[in-house]
DNA sequence: CCGCGTACATACTGGTTGGTATGTTGTTGA
DNA sequence: TCAACAACATACCAACCAGTATGTACGCGG
């Protein structure tokens, strides 16, 4: 005999959960992720953060890999909706830049969350170049946030808010790389304080497209 | 008898030559970690990658974590110097603006350079919260870099070039944050595309910069 | 009440990895 | 000329790590 059956603790309100344990097993994978990257993420990490076995993990995940697209497009999508895409959806009728200098300063300035810097830019960092499907998903991801913010000036150039000599899909693409240098820049500094550099820096290039004689609020 | 001693077949022009083997060495090091990640660059392939032995390599380096701290103060420190500081110094009385724009353009957008991105970022982004040793020694090249840049605007301002409305060392910053941005949105995008869009949008910001007055040429 | 599928749990493995122990060879200073 | 040392080369190892083989517990349809 060589498996000693362990007595099974599930608490009778855990029968038949098939999604808590994934849902916590992918949220622990996105810290541990998040904190030392993809591939110096260890599955056996992973676990012992959670209080779930390896053949669980194995059951709902055919490989790390699988775990790893998961995260990308159960977490880190999420993430770059509720932050951006759903606050510029909802503030529709306001002047788009002021929205967006809303959702810029809204970025926790928190040092633990500088000092680990963005996932999304981290993810894209260490895999784009490795692994075609980790960069597909994450491309998705950065289209679809570019493709909102694009969206949002355009509508501002419409409503007469947004200056008409801008080429919406460019600016949107320079607001994103600000963003993700400023993040990298502060994540190498691990200093809060050059975060809000950029914060500042970013909400002035964003006032600076502002169609002329529009003041703030809108 | 454990060892069967191999044929010594150094060349006699390779004998005594301490600093051709660390050297390449290094090099190949810094080809590996600059196409996996550190973490992610086995020793053996990095070996394989030259013709030496484990054995020289722990001569010369204590770990693989000195070699790590090698690349980034023989390797990378040097690039950043090459492209950014020393062009910048020999134009001294060159419009500083003029200087950084001929600067972002010449890095290269060769499809193979975009794909792998910046290396400065690449292991920022992986080893900056991981190791502060790594750390340390990336933030010196930042600093380096943006001190490079305030310096020369700060120039600019004195011989009139620049607007004096702009802080040197913010402005600096703020051109560093676009550069590392649009390479990681081109290397995410893997195509060369993004990085020539991103030049044209960093080289209209560059100008904005210029002094009320002055145009093209200084 | 029974068989079958889902949802796990545990032990194990094969390959990889950074690092080391121990050897040899050529040079150089005394 | 010889001992000491730098500069390697080779074989080996312990730890780690993704993945698997094989088991059990539970619930549900029939």
């Amino acid at each position: 005999m060589l498996l000693t059956p362990k007595k099974p603790q599930r608490s009778t309100a855990k029968l038949r959960d098939p999604e808590g344990t994934r849902e916590s097993l992918l949220q622990a994978a996105f810290r541990e992720v998040y904190r030392y990257g993809f591939q110096s993420a260890g599955i056996d990490a992973i676990l012992a953060a959670t209080n779930v076995t390896k053949g669980a993990l194995y059951h709902h995940f055919g490989s790390k890999e699988a775990l790893g697209h998961a995260i990308i497009e159960e977490i880190i999508a999420e993430i770059t909706k509720d932050r951006w895409l759903r606050p510029l959806e909802q503030s529709k009728d306001k002047n788009p830049i002021d929205a967006l200098i809303g959702i810029v300063q809204a970025i926790p300035a928190r040092p633990r969350d500088v000092k680990r810097g963005c996932p999304l830019v981290n993810l894209t960092q260490e895999m784009s170049l490795l692994d075609e499907q980790f960069r597909k998903r994450l491309e998705r991801i950065f289209r679809a946030w570019q493709e909102g913010i694009a969206t949002a000036l355009r509508k501002g150039q419409q409503t007469g808010t947004v200056r008409h000599d801008l080429d919406p899909e460019e600016a949107a693409s320079f607001l994103i790389a600000m963003v993700e240098g400023y993040e990298v820049l502060a994540k190498n500094a691990q200093d809060a304080k050059v975060w809000n550099m950029g914060i500042k820096n970013i909400r002035n290039w964003l006032s600076s497209l502002r169609a002329p004689g529009t003041g703030k609020g809108g």
